[in-house]
DNA sequence: TTATGTTGTGCATACGCATGCACGATAAAA
DNA sequence: TTTTATCGTGCATGCGTATGCACAACATAA
């Protein structure tokens, strides 16, 4: 169906062997120039195309990662696209692989050897994708998040540093009474962002009341229905509001917006990321700023020395950030 | 490397054949339910996990669709994001293959039979792909965009209809001076989209002044520049502004903003595609809806008849597309 | 002239699963 | 008991490319 015409009919009608077509195809230097002008002439004649399925199984190789993400944020847009940039530089395509940071199923295509790698962007603290992962030796890195093991390279940013950035903008622009929207505690980014946080509170002697904070995941909805309940009248609302990511801090901006909430004047907010959409005018969104590109490029370099054989302990390559102040957080 | 378990050792585990073993695992009512049990139970405790190489080779068909996307253009995120998941359930994997409507470049992987099926969603109305991939007998279905020679299936939206009720919702809103931020005229929906924009003001009796008229690509930056340009000083403004897709609407709003012209007050302005983002209570953009949904569903489901084998003409279907009336439109 | 390289090709086989066909065994029908 | 199904398995081969090894042809050195 797919390739009618195979590497031995090319050879055929080059009168060589299908070895011969097959090192001359790939530009192996043993094989003298006429011949190989001869077969590729005959190769264009017939329309000849190798199989990707032959070859693979043929290679041991696919050229093929495979990305794991949870479509439900919007972050993995921004990871995916630049992703494959970076690998299509190096040859390789780019598989795409729904995952949950709560739901521990496993696509068997990351097994099966269809793909030559897998970079794991949605793992919990406690998954146990990785242990598998690495138990049947496929090259692997996690991207945003890390595991508590520290088997797997991975390429984060400093979560931590960054929540207290963000705790310390807040702080700077005289808040006291601070709100807090979480993400998820099973998660590298969720727990270290709020550590962060919290440590620079408790560094500046400020209380958090615990009745400000809201834990949810990272999302807009999050943020949204957060804000609705933080302003519902039922307690004393906060003056200011640390969002774990910026789509949280985009629902609660939006929300504040619909309920006619000022901000930052009756209300500040602060996300975590940096996404595009966070220095539009129209949301002007003080954040901190994530790296993004240099984490996706230390993850497919550690990721491509895996695939080329290197073996060891797990690196962690955790990238600095730092605050992008616009027009949210008060001041 | 892989899977350094074969269905070979699993046979011989069980006491059986291979082709036992593979008609066993896949749940072949031919075996005796003993013998199953034996070759599972063996399986399991080898750690057996098939070779999808192996498989795809010997199949010939790969279980995968490629996605060629325009990276540049926000839109792809949502198109991939649901179309995984219509795949998913469909037991196919998505990958990426980036290109551009101007590029011409052809992947080699959509050639070689690493895939079973192609959704194209950034062909010019000149592309020369559909025609390769034809040719080549490849399944094939365009997504948002079409091409001259309708040869293939394709899934779009009512461009026309919907660029006409862009223009309507503005003249309903008593807007006369109207400028236009279109989309590249060798696309199908940049090139649908301003004619009916056009048609539906030539029927009103209102003149388009071509030079409130900018070209450009589907992109923030489009919009951003062309209100800079717009509103320059050196000839009059419009007051209000069709966009032909709401990335674009997007860069008009965000610059009108930085430049204090009041949206919808100075300057109205509606876009096209009713991104999630259209919604937000900040932004609140009036804009025309594309049911994506609908689009993709179709689109998948002419895909998998002509992976079935479905042959013949090319298949059209067109989603209507209605106005969604924010608050950016005037009024 | 014999020994020693080079260079260019072909042969044979690996890769690991899927599947058409044949065959032995047990059961049902004659 | 012989015939005819039915069921369960194994054998052999296909899928199309990659590659180790052998080898012939011709060149260079001793």
């Amino acid at each position: 169906m797919t390739g009618r015409v195979t590497s031995f009919d090319v050879a055929e009608a080059a009168g060589v062997s299908q070895s011969t077509v097959s090192r001359a195809l790939r530009g192996e230097p043993s094989i003298g120039t006429e011949t190989v002008a001869r077969i590729v002439a005959a190769a264009a004649a017939l329309d000849y195309v190798p199989s990707d399925r032959a070859r693979d199984l043929s290679r041991g190789t696919t050229k093929r990662i495979a990305m794991v993400v949870d479509l439900e944020n919007p972050l993995w847009s921004l990871l995916v696209g630049r992703l494959h940039d970076l690998l299509a530089d190096l040859s390789y395509h780019l598989t795409l692989i729904a995952g949950h940071p709560d739901s521990e199923v496993l696509d068997p295509a990351l097994l099966g050897g269809g793909i030559d790698g897998v970079i794991l962007s949605t793992v919990a603290l406690d998954s146990t994708l990785p242990a598998i992962l690495q138990r049947r030796s496929v090259p692997t890195v996690l991207l945003q998040r890390y595991t508590e093991g520290g088997e797997l390279d991975s390429s984060v940013a400093d979560d931590r540093a960054g929540g207290a950035a963000s705790a310390q903008i807040l702080l700077d622009a005289g808040h006291r009474r601070i709100g807090a929207l979480l993400g998820p505690r099973n998660t590298s980014t969720g727990r270290d962002r709020e550590a962060g946080f919290r440590e620079c509170l408790a560094d500046a002697g400020i209380e958090l009341d615990e009745a400000l904070v809201r834990m949810g995941s990272f999302d807009f909805s999050h943020g949204y229905e957060s804000v609705s309940g933080l302003f519902s009248g039922e307690t004393e609302s906060p003056t200011a509001l640390f969002c774990s990511n910026d789509s949280i801090a985009f629902g609660a901006l939006n929300r504040a917006c619909e309920l006619g909430i000022a901000v930052p004047g009756d209300l500040a907010i602060v996300g975590f990321d940096d996404l595009e959409q966070a220095s539009w005018a129209t949301l002007s969104l003080s954040t901190v700023h994530v790296p993004f590109d240099d984490m996706l490029h230390s993850a497919v370099t550690m990721l491509m020395e895996r695939i080329a054989g290197r073996t060891g302990l797990g690196r962690r390559v955790i990238h600095p950030v730092y605050p992008v102040l616009r027009s949210t957080h008060g001041d």
